[in-house]
DNA sequence: TTTCTTGTTTGTAATCATTACAGTCAATAT
DNA sequence: ATATTGACTGTAATGATTACAAACAAGAAA
């Protein structure tokens, strides 16, 4: 179900996009950190690896990343951008207690509004707010 | 369907909010221009008539207004926030085109994922992108 | 009426995320 | 070796939002 690296590494080369090792390490992180993170996430988790890490270039190969359709963003209601690796039709779920960001399965049939009826729907994003299970069990402690 | 503006006046003075001549054009501008302005947006529209508003006093009036329940905010992917004086649960379609957000009805029932059975879910977002009805019919001249 | 109190509004400065830009660097081709 | 191209970096600029303190307005108390 997740995106391989190996797959999105060949999606880059396919799109004729050099494979420096920012993009490779930025692309691996997304890969395997379904965290949905922010661009300075991504750079605090980097730049003790590769200390001359510009922050510019992580917005660059995330927004190339986008572009090329690797990547898509999420607006959470905080004003900061979030990046997905997940590119097919998914919703989400942000917890207000941790603020984790989890996947959410849904039936995208269900959501075709007759308000829409002559509308070109490029996108769609369903977004929940609320506290996850986790929380709540902790909560009843 | 929409709230009128001496509802939601009353609304303040249930909530013992003092009816201030900045907060009453905010809210009017808010019940009378349907279009989840951003609060450049209001401020914009209200300076001239009120040559000494601040932006600052739009701001706070409007998280004012989200705080008691009389607004909502809407994270478009921009990464700036718009307010919408509709509280009920309805979702929101983007043009792409002419950048308008129109107001879209949703079943809300159909969307129970079984992903979120044990969470405590507070709030719902559904949020279209594409081309309008309009700019579709525009383009084909 | 004057003074006091409380809450509102204002303007400016600070913050934070993002983007623009120009110089540097690295890889490849000639 | 030199030239070309694109990637990376650091700094400065932008734009939205928030913090804060002074000014203001309205009503209550004296
Ligand atoms: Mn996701
Ligand atoms: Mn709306
Ligand atoms: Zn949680
Ligand atoms: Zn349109």
């Amino acid at each position: 179900m997740n995106p391989t690296y190996e797959s999105l590494k060949q999606e880059l080369l396919n799109q004729d996009i050099k494979l420096s090792h920012q993009r490779l390490k930025i692309l691996e992180f997304m890969a395997s950190n379904v965290i949905h993170p922010t661009v300075d996430q991504v750079y605090q988790a980097l730049h003790h690896e590769i200390p001359t890490l510009s922050k510019t270039t992580v917005y660059n190969t995330l927004n190339l990343f986008v572009e090329v359709g690797l990547c898509i963003t999420l607006a959470t209601e905080e004003n900061e951008i979030r990046y997905d690796i997940h590119t097919f039709p998914h919703g989400h779920f942000k917890c207000k207690k941790c603020n984790q960001v989890y996947n959410v399965d849904i039936d995208s049939h269900a959501f075709t509004s007759k308000d829409l009826a002559h509308f070109e729907i490029h996108h769609q994003e369903v977004f929940y707010k609320g506290i996850c299970e986790k929380c709540l069990l902790i909560q009843k402690l």
